[in-house]
DNA sequence: ACCATGACGCCGCTTACGTCA
DNA sequence: AATGACGTAAGCGGCGTCATG
C-alpha cells in the first residue's frame, strides 16, 4: 500500500509521490472514497459576505462513494500579457471594462485609478505615503468604481468613506505609529483573486502592475499573495487530513473484514475432516501480516487486489493479500476546482470468493 | 573553483484589528 | 453594550537562492 502523506507543501509531496509511481495514473486512482460531508465547507473563495457563497463552495459528500477527479494543479505561469490584460470582472463588465475609451491609464482593465492621485512610489516600488498603513487606497478605488458606475456612493461606501476619513485623521494624529487595519475592498480582493487564479506567485513586474492598478502598495499586494497562498495551503492540508482520515477508516474496515474472513477460514479448516483437505483450495498465508489468500483452480481468490501493477510487496509475499492504494486527495490548487464524479468505490472491487 | 556577503522572495508564526453572532 | 470567535492584513525572523566580489 502506498499512501502519500504531506502536511507540508502538499502539492510538491504528492507530485513527488506520483512521479515516483509512474504507473499510478488516473485509472489507478480507484481507491475511491468520499470526503465526508464537512460541517465546515471547503471554501476557496474568501469573500465572506457574498450572497452567492454557495456557488463558490465545495461540498463533498461521502455517500454514495465518489471518485474525486482532480484538475491538475497547473502552476504554469502564463505569459504576463495574457494574465493581466484580458480579464473580465463582474463589476466592470457593463460600465468600464467594455468601454474602450475608459480612462484606464493604459492598463486596459478599466479601473480608473487616476481619478485620485496615485500613491507616490519610491525607487523600489515602495509607497512614499506619509503613513505606512495609509488607508487612502482602499476607498479610493471603490469610490472610483461606484462613482463611475452609479453616479453616487452606496451606503456602504459612504460608511467606509466616513470611517476612512476618520482613520486618516487619526492616522495623521498619531503619525502612523499605530498599526492600522486596512481592509481591502471587495473589488480589490476580487481583482487579486482573479490574478491569483492566473498565477499564485508574482514577479516584481506583476506585483508593481497589480499595485498600480489597485492603487495599493506593492508590499500590500505581496502580503496579500503570501497570505492567500497560506490560506490555500491550510485548506489543502485540511482536505489532505480529511482524506487520510477516510483512508484510515476504510482500511481499518477492510482489515476488520479480512480478519473476520480469516477467522472463518481457520475455523473451516479445523472443523473439516482430514480428507476434505484436498488441493482444491490453496491457502497461502503471508508470513508477515498473517493474511490469507486462497486460490482455487477455477474461481477467484479472496485477494482483493486493487491494483495489478507490479509492486515489491506483492513479489516478496507471493500470494499475500495486496491492497494497494494509490490515490491522492482532491487538490485545491490553484483554486479548488474539484470535480466530484460518482465512481466505483473500493468496496465494490472484486471480492468474489467471500 | 570556492567562499563570504548582501539582496531578495517565500514561508511559518504571530499580532493586531475589523466584523459578526 | 460587552464579548468571544473568526477572518485577515501586516510584522518579524528564518531559510533558500542568486548575483557579486
Amino acid at each position: 500500500m502506498e499512501l502519500a502523506l504531506s502536511l507540508g507543501d502538499a502539492s510538491k509531496a504528492f507530485s513527488k509521490f506520483l512521479d515516483k509511481s509512474p504507473k499510478i495514473t488516473s485509472k489507478n486512482l480507484g481507491f475511491c472514497m468520499g470526503l465526508e460531508r464537512r460541517t465546515q465547507e471547503i471554501r476557496e473563495d474568501d469573500d465572506d459576505d457574498d450572497d452567492n457563497d454557495e456557488d463558490d463552495s465545495i461540498r463533498v459528500s461521502s455517500d454514495p462513494p465518489v471518485q474525486l477527479d482532480l484538475l491538475p494543479f497547473s502552476p504554469v505561469p502564463r505569459p504576463h500579457h495574457q494574465s493581466s490584460t484580458h480579464l473580465r470582472f463582474p463589476w466592470l463588465t457593463h460600465h468600464m471594462a467594455t468601454e474602450p475609451g475608459s480612462t484606464t491609464g493604459g492598463s486596459g482593465r478599466g479601473l480608473d485609478v487616476n481619478r485620485f492621485p496615485m500613491v507616490a512610489e519610491g525607487d523600489d516600488g515602495t509607497a512614499l505615503s506619509s503613513s505606512p498603513n495609509s488607508a487612502v487606497s482602499s476607498f479610493q478605488m471603490e469610490f472610483c468604481i461606484r462613482n463611475n458606475s452609479n453616479n453616487g456612493i452606496s451606503s456602504r461606501s459612504k460608511r467606509e468613506f466616513e470611517a476612512e476619513t476618520h482613520e486618516r485623521g487619526s492616522d495623521d494624529d498619531e503619525n502612523g505609529l499605530t498599526r492600522k487595519k486596512l481592509r481591502l475592498s471587495k473589488e480589490q480582493s476580487a481583482f487579486l483573486e482573479e490574478s491569483f487564479k492566473e498565477h499564485n506567485t508574482l514577479n516584481p513586474k506583476q506585483k508593481l502592475a497589480l499595485a498600480k492598478q489597485l492603487n495599493l502598495r506593492p508590499r500590500q499586494v505581496e502580503v496579500w499573495f503570501q497570505n492567500r497562498r497560506a490560506r490555500t495551503k491550510l485548506k489543502q492540508t485540511e482536505v489532505d487530513c480529511e482524506y487520510l482520515k477516510r483512508c484510515c477508516e476504510t482500511l481499518t474496515e477492510e482489515n476488520r473484514r479480512l480478519q473476520k474472513e480469516l477467522q472463518e477460514l481457520r475455523a473451516l479448516k479445523t472443523s473439516q475432516p482430514f480428507y476434505m483437505q484436498l488441493p482444491a483450495t490453496t491457502l497461502t498465508m503471508c508470513p508477515s501480516c498473517e493474511r490469507v489468500a486462497t486460490t482455487t483452480p477455477a474461481t477467484a481468490t479472496v485477494t482483493p487486489t486493487a491494483n495489478t501493477s507490479n509492486n515489491n510487496s506483492n513479489k516478496s509475499t507471493n500470494n499475500a493479500i495486496s491492497l494497494q492504494v494509490a490515490a491522492k486527495p482532491p487538490r485545491l490548487y490553484p483554486f479548488g476546482h474539484v470535480q466530484v464524479q460518482p465512481s466505483v468505490s473500493h468496496s465494490q472491487a472484486p471480492q468474489s470468493a467471500s
